[in-house]
DNA sequence: TCTTATATAGGAATTACTCTTATTTAAGAA
DNA sequence: TTCTTAAATAAGAGTAATTCCTATATAAGA
């Protein structure tokens, strides 16, 4: 998730989308953020270098890259949404007592599901993305 | 999900707690309603026969259920947070677009992701559980 | 540079959910 | 059956997250 200015830009214009300084700043957070920032979190970095951006635009912009396919919604079990600027296929593992989620990246697992699903053939249902959630426990309190 | 009363009382009951007139209605409700129903739809339907219940009561209720593992959480990339009285593994075909969940039981795959997460064997990580979210759109308007 | 569709600021409004405390109740014990 | 008490509920105020509204500002194509 290294992204300097101009790479930033390019994501916003090749979604079709006018690259704003906001825009700019709030993908750049999420990317630099990592861990699957809540929107707070992301306005919390935001102000340190534009003080002036309204909470609203925040949310605003964050949905904007969410239809753009910028940026996913993670959401868990606790009341604030999360979001996470990875857009690779990718899965997430919970632990629900601490709030903690990881990525969880796996080629092969990609390539059997999707080959399951696709001998499967659910009727009636276009298949875009297939997400695990994998809930459990951390063994150690690393991180 | 055709529970009687008594079956229900003995499900709360079997999980060790207290049998109450609105837990069983509660209980009673998310099984009825299907269909992953909000904490607000709840609401709505035990007022019917409960009209006193508060609202408090019914988030209350619902996070004892959950615990205690007699109703699951469900995510989904909206606000509120649903609830799913099928406790019996199964997986969620998910619609942004519509917001229509519809469960999905795979005995054959969740074999196959068992075998294959002992086979990988997730340092660090003790699995309790793997969901999958299939997101799509359906091809039909049906229900 | 000009134009205009699009984006943002600012903050009030709404929603979904949580918390607190006094009261009530389920269910085991006597 | 009645008593006892830990546990559950009502009521509604409080809170946090998110959305909504509209006047103003701006990006980027003409």
């Amino acid at each position: 998730m290294k992204l300097n200015s101009e790479q930033i830009n390019q994501k916003l214009k090749d979604a079709g989308l006018k690259v704003t300084p906001q825009r700019h700043a709030i993908l750049e957070a999420v990317c630099r953020l990592g861990n699957h920032p809540t929107a707070d979190m992301v306005i919390d970095y935001i102000r340190r270098t534009h003080p002036g951006i309204a909470t609203g635009t925040v949310y605003k912009v964050l949905d904007t890259l969410v239809d753009n396919h910028l940026v996913r919604r993670v959401k868990t079990d606790k009341d604030a949404m999360r979001y996470d600027a990875i857009m690779e296929s990718h899965h997430h593992i919970y632990c629900a007592e601490t709030e903690r989620i990881e990525d969880y990246f796996d080629k092969d697992l990609d390539e059997m599901l999707q080959a399951y699903f696709q001998k499967k053939n659910l009727h009636n249902f276009k298949i875009e993305g297939i997400f695990l959630q994998i809930n459990g426990n951390f063994n150690d309190n690393s991180k």
